[in-house]
DNA sequence: CCAACGTGTGGCATCGATGCCACATTTGTG
DNA sequence: CACAAATGTGGCATCGATGCCACACGTTGG
């Protein structure tokens, strides 16, 4: 299967190959009437770039690395379509890759990546060594979703204290004064900063925060079933889970107990997806704007790529929205 | 910013520049003691293998292309992360792209990918013309999900009708008689199949057909919500949908009207997406095993290309599984 | 003891596009 | 009208890895 290159089109066209570069890929000298003969020409002939060629020739590429953790879980997946929304505009390839939160294989990824000599990785770390091998190797990182202490790389995030602090207000506003948090890491920025706006509202309100109502847990449904079935011995009269995966865990547990939501009790969660606008009640949560937080990042990656951006590190913080909907209400009568 | 090269790795190890590819990369004559000599230096100068040159000679590519309608549907998204799942254990990237189910987003993306040299695509094909244009450039095209008549390239299908039967079969064993099916579009293999189920169904048990519970609308959550409320004019006692986004509008119309699930009205549907066990009740779907859908486009395409298949075209239909949960029921009594 | 062989290594051209420079041609200016 | 500047075009080397061939060994068998 031999097809066609510069050469080809340049013999068709009757100009060089130098000519046929410029005229089709490059900008610079061509005049209109060799640009529409060279653009015939390759048509005619069915000429196609060769990316491979070009990419080793002028050490660049246009292909970007996507490094996420799960492609299942909604919140990636609108990650990945915000970013590839905007690459696709800019004309370039989204790489995608999944590492399933694993620190050897988002290693391994990474090293693909430098391989196809891509010149950015948008990435929701998993370890700092990932970014930093990759900055170290001069390409351009955003970190996605979370801020991993000195992993470097801009960083694109939702804001999770004040989304979690609006969240927890909203609750404390309806009378609720033991809010349980049902939450699996917080080592990451992504759940320190929602503890940490889960603590505020509770200064602000002039509430001592029971720490027992705070219930670590696994990012998994069904552990975070068990995790809010030991929470709910602690008698909260709300729940908030810290994302979409383990609100799935506390709403079948309280579906399970027949729990009335929210008059016996009220429930909400960050990270606002589909079906939580399905279920009966709705769930009162907090959207990101996920697909919008993509956008972001694959816009920031790109300014970088184009040295727009002065060489301090940028730190982009999307406002989240609080979506009050019918599974949240008053507190009960004790 | 330079990288080193397999020139500085040779230096480096005291061996020749073809040694070092032969000993790092490529199987061929290498003893074992050059072999760790080269790997040591390789390791020590941190050389990266540049994937954009080692494609241009040996005319190769290790990127597959995934050109898919929507990442945000779970569907598209499972398949994706099935394709991913594979083509990584292999060795294989996946270059992601999504085309709206536009016929012009589409074949943008398929040039984009000939410009790559990627050795092969899986689609979910919106227009003939594109998989045909692959195939015709020597690319290896796997069509997932739906079937275009005269498209080409192998095909990995669910067994629509066999699955709608299914489906069918357990509403008429419950009694139901008329049931409404809501569909999007019957051209495709996709909706063809299901609507050729829902008929079989039919005509096994004997029951005649009212044309009018056949209800046809767009591929949107809010027009099937319109639709599913014309097609409750035509007094269903269940109701089938064809796809987890249409099942979305006639889920909110149903519980807009009060009506009880499944004690007034049964509601199924195909494609079994997370947020249907999460409801009240759960809906009764058949589950199409889309993660393994999409392993199974990647496995049928890496043995493509691998050369391991006869050249006659395969067709791979993948069975679905029907899984009843609480929202149908015995039909109610006239 | 020498031919035939197997094994491992190096040399060189090559994949296709493009950056850079030299040069030819046209246009503008004093 | 001459000379400088602007505008196009072609030639050639180059990006980095690898396929192919030639060849230098050491081994085996007649």
């Amino acid at each position: 299967m031999k097809r066609p290159t510069v050469q080809d089109v340049a013999r068709e066209a009757g100009v060089s190959p130098s000519t046929v570069s410029r005229a089709l890929h490059t900008r610079g000298y061509a005049s209109p009437d060799v640009r529409d003969r060279v653009r015939a020409a390759a048509e005619k002939i069915g000429y196609v770039l060769d990316h491979n060629a070009r990419n080793l020739r002028s050490r660049t590429s246009t292909s970007i690395g996507v490094l996420i953790s799960d492609l299942r879980n909604p919140f990636y997946a609108d990650l990945a379509a915000g970013i590839e929304e905007e690459l696709r505009a800019a004309e370039y390839q989204m790489v995608l890759v999944n590492d399933n939160a694993d620190p050897a294989e988002e290693m391994r990824a990474a090293e693909t990546l430098l391989a196809m000599r891509v010149p950015g990785v948008i990435v929701t770390p998993v370890t700092a060594d990932c970014p930093r091998m990759l900055q170290d190797n001069g390409v351009h990182v955003v970190c996605a979703d979370r801020e991993l202490r000195r992993s470097g790389g801009d960083v694109v995030l939702s804001d999770n204290k004040a989304g979690a602090r609006e969240l927890t207000e909203h609750l404390i506003g309806l009378g609720h004064s033991r809010i349980g948090l049902l939450i699996d890491e917080t080592k990451w920025s992504t759940g320190a900063g929602r503890l940490a706006g889960f603590r505020a509202a509770h200064v602000d309100a002039d509430l001592t925060l029971d720490e027992n109502l705070i219930a670590y847990t696994s990012f998994d449904a069904e552990a975070a079933r068990r995790t809010t079935r030991d929470l709910l011995g602690q008698q909260p009269t709300a729940i908030i889970s810290a994302n979409n995966v383990l609100a799935q865990g506390a709403l079948a547990e309280l579906k399970d107990r027949r729990l009335k939501i929210p008059r016996q009790i009220s429930l909400a969660a960050y990270d606002d997806v589909p079906w939580m606008s399905l279920v009966e009640p709705a769930l009162t949560t907090v959207d990101q704007h996920t697909v919008e937080l993509g956008r972001s990042c694959a816009r920031l990656l790109l300014a970088r790529i184009r040295e727009e951006l002065p060489t301090r590190r940028r730190i982009v913080r999307v406002a989240p929205r609080l979506i009050i909907r019918g599974s949240t209400g008053p507190a009960p009568r004790a």
